[in-house]
DNA sequence: ATGAAAGCGCTAACAG
DNA sequence: CTGTTAGCGCTTTCAT
């Protein structure tokens, strides 16, 4: 491996000569800063960056936690943090913590040890709270994605549950629909209270009762909604569901192959809506009635925000960035729509 | 920020004494031990990888680069190579290339000076030669992922292009289709002249002509289709397709996209097959007739090539691992499928 | 079973 | 404009 001591033998200066002509920094004479240069061409030298991170306590390298990839909303969330990082000098740290409070706490260790410059993190519940005071301990800055915490005020990115938990179930309303279910994400995440509150909230506003029974909580991505729709479409006909909200995309798809394994048919005799969309490709699926989030957005903007945190001097006020989500109708909630 | 000096001192021993508790090697009194361990904890300490690095050479760093991680195919390939590189100790580094040669340089370089252990790489091209023989030059191993180079022998895990290709034209043909057109991806790209030879052999052993004007070649992600599909469709209606080979699920889409536009509906008017789901979750899209390919273990395998050749003696012969694709049929190209 | 010295590759601080 | 010295945090080597 060829360092700046090689570089300095062959140009016959010093390695600090060298260090400086790769850091552009210092006045050197232009001769020497060709010879340096060529050489290190020839050479085909590059930085080491252990060294450097060594000295000035930074290693360009940032750490994304999300909870899983493969669901198309963080997919397009690492697509649009890795180009804000890229675009901004840094390198991104994928992890998936699968909404395991273990796993994640792995990572953090992991991220802890290779002194990433921050962490762009949707954590798995409020608990979360206990890794993000590790990660303070240390000094490293987090922004939150998605997911708000209780007793942890920080920058975070996030999206309107509440307002798209509003329209969706005003939707299904203004079809007709008025026993709606309601299969959310487990109470101690951000998103699942919010969506909460505006199932609650409008059902209440247009004089409808909130059944107990039709709200239930489960894992946004591991549990499986058999159950539930066992139990809901065991109900008189008359006091059975005729619309479902499902709080996420994933619970969406549990739910339609739950309702599918039944006999029950989307959307002939349930309506199904949920947040976010299930396929990469907007648009191609013309299935799901979804609140859609700017999920590229969201990767983007709080990047930006980690790292305006890092490279800013002093400790401004916690930036909280909230993103609308849009409502787009689709058959999954009405038969006859394009 | 603590080092192994802070607890040095404050258990009265040595730092080397610390370094070898935490490594657990040489002999240490395990009252002293304890001694160490404690305060350890007590302070939260936790090694400086960088400082490591800077001696051992190796960052337990792995670049991944991918064409697109939001193609539903490299979102599982990303997955499975991240839970892979997390079982051995290993962090991934995340970098989408867009097909792009440039930006694939650009990774190259900061992956040469991240120091990352290995690379694990879906090669734009047979361009994309030189950028491995830049990381052979620094002795950084690369595995090859989905896609094989031209003058490049290494390791490689990829899939059964051709096979899946014959099995996809044979399923056209049998439906009695003989008009079959082919919107490929780039020459230059080793699953693209894969699946041309697959497509060529079996229309010739079917004993249907091949028709260079329905062979067409794009780039697998951003090129539209609009024009093949004009181009085709202007043709007598005797001589039209009436079934397309989309080479991957992004062509296909961008295909059904375009023959929406000319009013063309699938499968009534023409069938469409290709590679690759085109949404995270299979068998929920119900729609595209597929050749798919076990994404997730491309992933798996590919990081485990890359860390056996990291952490194995001596070079051992290059290993080429082939996935087989298997076919979905579905209403893309049938009417009456479920 | 433990410690002292040296050095990994680089740069900050100071000298000239 | 250029060089010298020291040290970032850790581990390897050699002593004890």
């Amino acid at each position: 491996m060829t360092t700046i001591y090689d570089i300095a033998k062959l140009a016959n200066v010093s390695p600090m000569t060298v260090s400086r002509v790769i850091n552009n920094t210092g006045k050197i004479k232009d001769s020497t800063k060709q010879r340096v240069e060529h050489i290190i061409n020839e050479l085909g030298y590059i930085p080491n960056s252990a060294a450097r991170s060594l000295i000035s306590k930074k290693t360009k390298l940032l750490s994304l936690i999300l909870t899983d990839i493969t669901n198309p909303f963080f997919t397009k969330v690492a697509r649009g943090a890795e180009d804000k990082a890229m675009e901004l000098g840094y390198q991104i740290l994928l992890s998936n913590s699968d909404e395991d409070p273990v796993k994640e706490a792995a990572y953090i260790d992991m991220v802890l040890s290779t002194r990433v410059d921050g962490v762009l993190i949707t954590p798995t519940g409020d608990d979360t709270v206990n890794e993000l005071n590790r990660l303070t301990k240390h000094q490293i800055p987090a922004v939150l994605l998605d997911r708000e915490i209780k007793n942890f005020s920080g920058d975070a990115v996030i999206g309107d549950s509440y307002e798209g938990s509003r329209k969706l179930v005003e939707h299904l309303i203004s079809l007709g629909h008025n026993r709606i279910a309601l299969i959310n994400g487990p109470a101690a995440i951000s998103t699942a209270r919010e969506r909460h509150r505006g199932y609650v909230e409008t059902m209440e506003s247009s004089g409808f009762p909130i059944v107990n029974n039709y709200i239930s909580n489960i894992n946004y991505k591991t549990d499986n909604t058999q159950n539930i729709i066992q139990t809901l479409f065991s109900l008189p006909e008359n006091e059975r569901p005729t619309a479902i909200f499902a709080a996420n995309n994933f619970i969406a798809v549990r739910t339609i192959q739950a309702l599918d394994s039944f006999g029950f048919r989307v959307p002939n005799d349930v309506a199904v809506v949920c947040f976010d969309e299930i396929g990469p490709i907007d648009n191609f699926n013309p299935f799901l009635t979804v609140a859609t989030q700017p999920a590229y957005e969201f990767g983007q903007i709080g990047i930006q925000l980690l790292i305006d945190r890092i490279e800013k001097e002093g400790a401004h006020q916690p930036n909280k960035i909230v993103l609308p989500p849009k409502i787009i109708i689709r058959q999954s909630s009405v038969t006859n729509v394009d």
